[in-house]
DNA sequence: ATGTTATATAATTGTATAATGATACGTTTA
DNA sequence: TAAACGTATCATTATACAATTATATAACAT
């Protein structure tokens, strides 16, 4: 792709979806939505191994969709904005609405 | 990842997001907002090879983020569903607010 | 100091997927 | 019917990315 201002902006809107994008981070950011955790009680309640756990949470830091705080030896994670919450709100209703379609897509591999 | 009636919703939303989460899909999506396109019209606006597109729009499709219409040797494309906009509208504001992150993002690789 | 727990990083591997070029299919016009 | 046009599909290639295993770092406890 030709990358212009235009397509710049686009790219980082694509990225940002990408954080969306994987059912292991999904996991992650749904188990935030009841508050912080740190990384063992993410591991706990998303049965992601510990270092693929802190690889996703890694790309999320990164992409300024959560924060971490380090408290002693546990480091806690929080979803950084609550439109990140509402975002996965909306996808919801999208998805109701849209969701056979989505479930036929073979287009994106199954999981 | 172990697949439970959970995951299954999860992986669902999943794939709704991967097809916001490509500049090429993204571009066709915002180049839809201003209404019904036909396949040479996106092309020309958005710089994709028509195959590229096709199969840009072929995954959209499949996800239900756009419908089809042939009239003629054209086939119109539109966006499905108002909220589909409205996810698009509300990735920009969290973008506004996470933007620094998601450009430092290199877990994500850059285009 | 040593061991233990919590988290992060690195290297590797397999798979997913985006882009391309060639071609097929369907529709219209001559 | 043939030619031209619009769109879709297929095969290939290159790259991106998720998951795993092993290991490193840091904090705490004994």
């Amino acid at each position: 792709m030709l990358l212009t201002a235009q397509t710049t902006a686009i790219s980082l809107k694509a990225k940002l979806f990408r954080g969306f994008s994987d059912p292991s981070r999904l996991s992650i950011l749904e188990c935030l939505l009841d508050g912080p955790r740190n990384v063992s009680e993410i591991v706990a309640v998303t049965d992601l191994s510990q270092p693929n756990a802190s690889n996703h949470l890694a790309c999320l830091r990164d992409c300024g969709l959560v924060t971490a705080v380090q408290e002693g030896r546990y480091v806690y994670y929080r979803i950084s904005d609550d439109r990140v919450a509402n975002l996965l709100t909306l996808a919801d209703e999208v998805l109701a609405e849209v969701a056979r379609g989505v479930y036929e897509c073979t287009r994106v591999t199954q999981t």
